[in-house]
DNA sequence: AGTATTTTGAACATTTGGTGAACATATCGC
DNA sequence: GCGATATGTTCACCAAATGTTCAAAATACT
């Protein structure tokens, strides 16, 4: 349902909580320090809560969550921040440091699990439930978009670009972010790649394949 | 968001500095020296903050300040200065040499990245999200620009055009100004390509074609 | 391993936009 | 008012962006 980030230089936590996360539905995006945290949150635009480790390597947690109270577009998002002895929870809280929960390690990845819930949707976890556009059906659910009720049937690269489109409709998108946010920050192909999912994608769309409109010598941007 | 000159001799320094701005959304010119950042300032018409080596070669750091202080339109710029070593700091600010912030190396690049944030807001340049006037709306969330709510095609370049004037209201621009802003500073055009491109502007704005002004002997001017 | 499906980017087609020469018109200094 | 210069306007050619097709490569499925 939602994006979410773990930064921590541990594997075993970050796969622990990444694999909990994963199956209550979330697309878990996974950093080994706070650089790549960083770097993630710079380049993948839709990021919802991020969970950090306090002791990394390059830069830690309180690092990272001063780069994210400091920009503008993550500046609301909610912080998680994992610390390793209880003792320095005081600190942390003396500290003021602006995060939203702390978590002391060693925890129960289902308490965990639950404190990720109540932070989402204490953030009003806008539920852009909306993916009915006329006879347009996106459902997250099926994992199905459906035109005039029946399955046109996306493959993988041309559902993510979907929902990517649904959850960015009415803002035009360059060639670039697109393969950062459906790609991945990590891929370097080429930019028409883009091109030619858009065009398969509007052929199934059919009719509401007009609905993807062009944005000369910039990119696309979906209309509803 | 803004177009920011960093002028240091070392390459690395430069390219750090440059790709971590980049991706705040800036765009980036570069110089290796003292000259060469003057050049890009005079050839360039809208840089919004300046990031100066102290010591480079051909001119000084303090050489290309007292050159953009002593200019009108290029006196209010913001100026960050960085600088080798800590003792140095002293003295600049002894000297009163006017510098808007002083950064010392090594430096982390976020901390450079969100001072430059915090010199570009304070010289009241980020928040020009002025971009309705009267029943000119110019929405570059959606890449297009609307005159009585309805999108009026601009193409590509126009489309620039119509940005740069927007970030340059009220001010005069030369022929040479505008081609080195929206077509690059090393394009080597006629001049009057942007006649033409203007003429088509103003056809599309319609009724606020007039907006662009004519400045006879030296170039164009948007009034709102 | 073998088959089916999906992804990818090169190649070509088509559409759209950019450019500057040429001519028209306006403005300025005298 | 006249010539000189600057700007407005039009248009045809060329350049660039996007659409489209396809076959090889990668991936998933059995």
């Amino acid at each position: 349902m939602s994006v979410i980030l773990i930064a921590d230089d541990e594997v075993r936590i970050r796969r622990l909580v990444a694999d909990f996360l994963k199956r209550d539905g979330h697309t878990m995006l996974e950093a080994s320090n706070g650089e790549e945290a960083i770097r993630l949150i710079e380049q993948h635009g839709e990021i919802e809560l991020a969970i950090l480790d306090v002791m990394m390597p390059e830069k830690d947690g309180f690092s990272v969550l001063r780069y994210i109270r400091e920009q503008e577009l993550t500046a609301k998002m909610p912080v998680m921040m994992l610390t390793a002895r209880a003792e320095e929870l005081d600190q942390l809280h003396g500290l003021q440091s602006g995060a939203d929960d702390y978590v002391t390690k060693p925890f129960s990845p289902l308490v965990l699990c639950a404190r990720v819930k109540n932070l989402l949707l204490r953030a009003g976890k806008k539920d852009d439930n909306t993916n009915k556009f006329g006879e347009l059906d996106i459902d997250e659910i099926r994992h199905e978009v459906r035109v005039n009720g029946k399955d046109i049937g996306l493959t993988p690269k041309e559902y993510e670009l979907m929902i990517y489109f649904k959850n960015n409709r009415g803002i035009a998108l360059s060639r670039e972010k697109i393969l950062n946010a459906v790609w991945g920050y990590d891929y370097f192909g080429d930019l028409r790649t883009v091109d030619t999912h858009i065009k398969k994608l509007r052929a199934k769309l059919g009719e509401y394949g007009g609905k993807i409109e062009t944005v000369r010598g910039y990119g696309y941007r979906f209309e509803v």
